[in-house]
DNA sequence: ATGATATTTGACACCGGTGTCATAATGTCA
DNA sequence: TGACATTATGACACCGGTGTCAAATATCAT
């Protein structure tokens, strides 16, 4: 019972004495076929190790069961290194895929170059997952041409004004108001931001605009001089902190938008002999493995990438099956640690 | 020059007003074809959108430029908690099939669970990666089912006498000299190791032999007493040094099979009162994003795994295509930190 | 026994490409 | 001008399944 190269249904057919229809229909377990054929079909089956030929499978019945997910690198990334938010966010897509019993294909993409978003037209994939921060101005004409296309996708990420995707984002308002509260219930009035707050980055706009306007209704003011520009690395979160405090802008409590930006902060409060959290509470955003490890230990805004990687896999196949769906808000928890005990 | 549905090269050899079997030949450069015509069918297709259909293409060629990645759990691991070391080596193997044109399924694997290893038989990928600490000893018997299927595989992880599979590792047994050596030289003899040194973990049983062979050849012994069991999670470092101390072993330097390991350790001795460095060095193996954020930082055996990406999606490819390949063995480097200064 | 209905099966077209072979068009040289 | 090589193209089988339709067989009511 020996074949060379792999089984086909037909030679199942032919060691069944049935035909390949039939052994077609038995393997997927059609109501069509007799119980007792069935039962002969699956012995040989697994006799051979046969396994269905998803090419031959796919091509007739035009879908795959396989997402794809593009990940798109932060603009000055390293080349060998990942934020790692994102690679807890693939972690959990994988997981949320096999659970819904779907592949997940990935590729990471670098947002300069033209995206190789062709999973769906050559039937690779059934849907796309687009991931990543970074300047989503660029996004808005690709995104339009895969919806041209009628591409299935949604994104990770802040929902903009007249952008066409679908998207599942943390509540980033929510979680900059959380800070916000935090650091007025301890007392801490003399607040700082580090993070780009314009429209380049839609996260830590959203998440400067939720910090800005608690504090505003506590009739505490942000002033323009105690706003860091900042990229999600820890070199900028750095050289952002220490340029505050090389204009003297004195505070108490600092608000990064992302944690590795945080853990640059306190290296730079650190080396300007300020003491955290006596002297500056910080909180970051994201709640990163790291953030556990630092010392002080991070308090952070974290981001549910359990919760989002099924709900990205969930909406997607919604979309796929036709279904109407709309942008989902996941709720940011403050997770309290040492920076701001 | 619309229609529903996707284009296919019928639709193009109709409006080019050529045969099918024309277009495809242009379509992938055949000398065949003119070049004029080449031009012709060239511009059609951008106009049309037209992408190949993978699942034909594959189906008739009976390959699929893909490769699979099956990453196993560690045995204690948490649900939403992937090790750190290996979502880099899914970042650097990802980056590593990009560069050769290939596409990668990403799936995660219960240990204890049946093997989806399908891709191969279901021609959804060329060949497979295995990746993940473990047990081996279960592996055998589903490595050599592999192997008997003539499915193309390799592993990440320590050769072990008898398994059939081929693969990439790191040194660990110089990874465990390095340490050795580096304790040596700054005169702390009086050395622990933490880590499962059993042939349930091939690759930390490796590096305590290259540890403490080098150990011996300096007339340092290393006592039963001295070797704590750990697996790879902070917890169980933690634990397993607590018991050390609470045993009474007494040590200047200490070796952790892992970073994570030696991270739970640092927080043990921490709580006993004893500083680090000044009272014990340690070195960790690994080098994980967390070495450098803790605090002291740790001085640990880095793993490359930008190029054990390289070298296992390299090596996977030449054995589909047949070539003689064998075992690959990494250098790992000592990165010095303040656990040790 | 007969026609009607339900159950089970096989034959065959089809998905969208790729590769082989035959054929047509063009060019070359004796 | 005819024999022959070269170049470009089309016809067609094929990859390995799935879905439709018709046919064969079994079941049942009249």
């Amino acid at each position: 019972m020996k074949t060379k190269g792999k089984a086909t249904s037909f030679d199942i057919a032919h060691y069944a004495g049935v035909s390949q229809s039939t052994v077609s229909r038995a393997l997927r377990n059609s109501p069509l076929v007799n119980e007792e054929t069935r039962k002969k079909v699956w012995e040989i089956a697994k006799k051979l190790n046969y396994k269905v030929d998803k090419n031959a499978s796919n091509l007739r019945t035009q879908q795959s069961a396989t997402l794809a997910i593009l990940l798109f690198e932060d603009p000055t990334g390293d080349e060998s290194q990942i934020n790692p938010f994102f690679l807890n966010m693939l972690g959990s897509i994988t997981r949320a895929c096999a659970k819904e019993g779907y592949d997940l294909l990935v590729s990471f993409q670098s947002i300069s170059q033209d995206w190789r978003a062709e999973y769906e037209d050559s039937h690779r994939a059934d849907g796309i997952i687009l991931l990543g921060y970074g300047d989503y101005m660029d996004y808005q004409s690709r995104l339009q041409n895969l919806l041209a296309q009628n591409t299935k996708f949604v994104c990770w990420g802040a929902k903009v004004e007249g952008r066409p995707d679908l998207t599942v984002s943390c509540d980033n308002y929510g979680g900059g108001q959380l800070a916000a509260k935090h650091f007025i219930s301890s007392n801490r009035n003399n607040c700082v931001f580090i993070g780009d707050a314009s429209e380049h980055s839609p996260e830590f706009l959203t998440r400067f605009k939720g910090f800005k306007d608690t504090l505003d209704q506590h009739n505490i003011t942000l002033t323009e001089r105690s706003v860091a520009n900042a990229i999600s690395t820890e070199e900028s979160g750095y050289h952002a902190t220490h340029s505050l405090l090389a204009n003297n802008v004195s505070f108490n409590a600092l608000f990064a938008a992302s944690d590795l930006i945080a853990i640059g902060a306190i290296k730079a409060l650190k080396e300007a002999g300020l003491r955290v959290p006596e002297d500056v509470n910080v909180i970051g955003f994201d709640n990163i493995a790291a953030a556990n490890y630092i010392s002080p230990s991070l308090t952070t805004v974290q981001q549910n990438t359990t919760l989002a990687g099924q709900m990205l896999v969930q909406n997607l196949l919604a979309l796929i099956k036709g279904e109407e769906i709309t942008d989902t808000l996941l709720p940011p928890k403050l997770i309290l640690r040492q920076s701001t005990s």
